[in-house]
DNA sequence: TCAATTATTAAACAATGTTCAATATATAAA
DNA sequence: TTTATATATTGAACATTGTTTAATAATTGA
């Protein structure tokens, strides 16, 4: 009697339909558009139909945000290879502001969005965004102990430099430069990255 | 015939009522329930009058949103007597995370919220903005004028210093810290700052 | 007092997320 | 195959947004 499993794996290809509808959208038109009556004509679905397979619109939301996460862990695993942590922490920042800048939607939903990570603090819902993180910490942890960078607190300056460069990212994506020309933002960017890059790697070793 | 002058008066007054009706309602009861029809509620008119004294919404939240840029440069002037600007920028940072910190609805609608600076493209209404990020530019530029940091773009040092503290705050504020238990977070800020102030400045003077 | 301007309102519109009783469909039992 | 039960789906409804607009009330100038 495998109708059960059958039954099982249809509801398990609706949620993906959805999802996937929903990504479409999401990339089409931005976030704003996401609706559930959006998603729900897409798919030739009753709105109301949405409900059967998602709790709320939060649970649709959140697995665009998760598909994020997947792709920046991929980029970082890019840099698996690069031996000395002050390249790899530098390579990290400008991979990071790159896949900020051109994936504008998703680091918003990602890192900056509201109603999106504020109600995740129940378990192992933040594994996929840790795994970034501890990527990030465990290459300034080498730059630490290589004496690349002089402070021991691994946690501050991993933060600091992750505020650093989601701060111009977070400016940038919300439109708060106008007090420069849209077309020196990136090499302005780029300049801060330098500064940062040259100023806190002491060269001591 | 001076009655035209009093009308003017009453409606500037009834802007006023209703700017700070909307801003209480801000500070009560956050951002999100800043409506329209609760503001009208709030002053015994129906909703549809606020369309006589104000285009639409986002021309209340800008009100607001400014009068948030009028306390922080208010702190900030509160440094004018600090001759070292090194010291300046340094408790710039600190007073800046202080602000965004306790009145996160302000700083939120200043530097983070959606749909309140992005069509902001227009003239002056940079203004207050501008000021207070001249007034980090211009102890940024005097550090580097003195030596204290060794990197002639000031752009791109003011840019990133900037984005270094709003980082780390709109990080908080939007709650994506979920890597580090509340309760370090102050002290993991903390820790940040002292990290980026040590480090950046070289004191070559 | 009367006409004209202005202020205010109530109702309506469109769009949002969400719920729910009714209906259609598919499954299991007789 | 027919019948009964469980499941899936729908469409309408609800509450909440911002906003518009025609009708009404109030105020003003002659």
């Amino acid at each position: 009697m495998g109708t059960e499993d059958r039954k099982e794996r249809e509801k398990e290809q609706m949620r993906q339909l959805i999802i996937k509808t929903a990504m479409q959208l999401f990339l089409e038109k931005g976030m704003d558009n996401v609706s559930i009556r959006a998603i729900a004509e897409k798919i030739e679905y009753s709105p109301g139909s949405i409900y059967s397979y998602f709790k709320d619109k939060g649970e649709i939301i959140h697995a665009i945000h998760t598909e994020g996460f997947e792709k920046l862990y991929a980029q970082q695993k890019t840099l698996d290879g690069v031996e000395n942590p002050v390249d790899k922490l530098a390579q990290m920042g400008r991979l990071y502001m790159k896949f900020a800048l051109e994936n504008r939607d998703y680091y918003d939903l990602m890192f900056i969005a509201k109603g999106v990570a504020e109600k995740i603090t129940e378990k192992q819902e933040w594994e996929v965004g840790n795994r970034s993180y501890d990527y990030l910490r465990e290459t300034v942890k080498a730059c630490i102990e290589q004496g690349y960078i002089n402070d021991p607190n691994v946690d501050a300056v991993t933060f600091g430099i992750w505020g650093f460069v989601h701060g111009m990212a977070a400016l940038i994506i919300r439109g708060r430069c106008a007090m420069m020309p849209e077309e020196f933002i990136e090499q302005t960017v780029e300049g801060s990255l330098h500064f940062m890059y040259t100023h806190l790697i002491t060269n001591s070793k």
